[in-house]
DNA sequence: GCAAAATATTTGCCTTGACAACTATTGCCG
DNA sequence: CGGCAATAGTTGTCAAGGCAAATATTTTGC
């Protein structure tokens, strides 16, 4: 292996510690919002968080687009909106012009919830980044971006 | 600084974007090594492959500090241990000195198997990283690092 | 128009991981 | 010493998610 040019020695050199590193990230900051959820006594799992915050941003759209988005399958995503269906946070509206989808919509309720449950991802966001300055952010996306498009391109 | 495709206004003063970023590049990363572990015939999860690498590099050590590194619950870890020694990757080895303790240590096949499938994490990391110059790497690691910090403090 | 392929959603089955209860052992402190 | 809390590991139970088969509907090709 090629150890060269590293001033730092060992962090650039081994780039595998990305992996742990976003492993953690990933897992302390869907806790932290977990957590805020809690805390602010709303019973919503991450992924169901994820489904109001999505439909709540982009508007109504079939289930399978919203299961796409989500990068959930299918199956386990059905149950997700049994959940969330039950508890009146939306509704699934039959498509007159192709009846094999589901639009599902937010109900009233669900709204509601999604303004509520958008600040606790906002303040566990803020709490990941405080300290940072806007340009070092900028830069993080960047970096970060380019490391998604690395791993998505096929060759 | 590098403000090409992206909006300033957007991206730096909406960190929450931050969160699908991370979970789409720890899934795409964990589903590379997967992939690249499945095309070179090795049978294990991601979590087999993590607690393989971790022994590998560290030595043996407690069934307890292994799964606090891997940060995995210590039921769950019971279940793949069993698997690994079950393909005889690894042994248990009673403590003479504290007989509540297993000393986890990779059997001679295991620390072959590490060996081979380092190179599957290394393949899928370089592929993360690749086109971005040392400085960069570092950067990132710089400001990933200190994400985790901001997380993990209490407050 | 009709059979076959494609698409959208649901259901069943299975694996993984979280959590709590349990057993065995050790350390603490009177 | 003797009781009691703490620690290490295992087991049972459960929820979440992946995958494949099933169902319903639409689109395509002839």
């Amino acid at each position: 292996m090629t150890s060269r040019s590293t001033p730092a020695g060992i962090t650039a050199a081994s780039p595998f510690q990305l992996c742990s590193l976003i492993g953690r990230i990933r897992a302390e900051l869907v806790g932290r919002i977990e957590q805020e959820l809690i805390e602010n006594g709303f019973e919503l799992s991450f992924s169901q968080y994820l489904a109001l915050k999505k439909l709540g941003v982009e508007g109504p759209m079939t289930a399978g687009e919203l299961a796409r988005a989500l990068r959930h399958n299918p199956g386990a995503f059905t149950r997700i909106l049994d959940k969330l269906e039950q508890s009146d946070y939306l509704r699934r509206v039959p498509d007159p012009a192709d009846r094999r989808t589901l639009r599902i919509e937010l109900t009233s309720s669900g709204r509601g919830l999604w303004r509520k449950i958008n600040a606790c991802g906002e303040r566990a966001a803020e709490r990941a980044m405080r300290g940072t300055p806007d340009r070092d952010r900028l830069q993080l996306h960047t970096l970060l971006n380019r490391v998604l498009d690395n791993l998505r391109k096929e060759d």
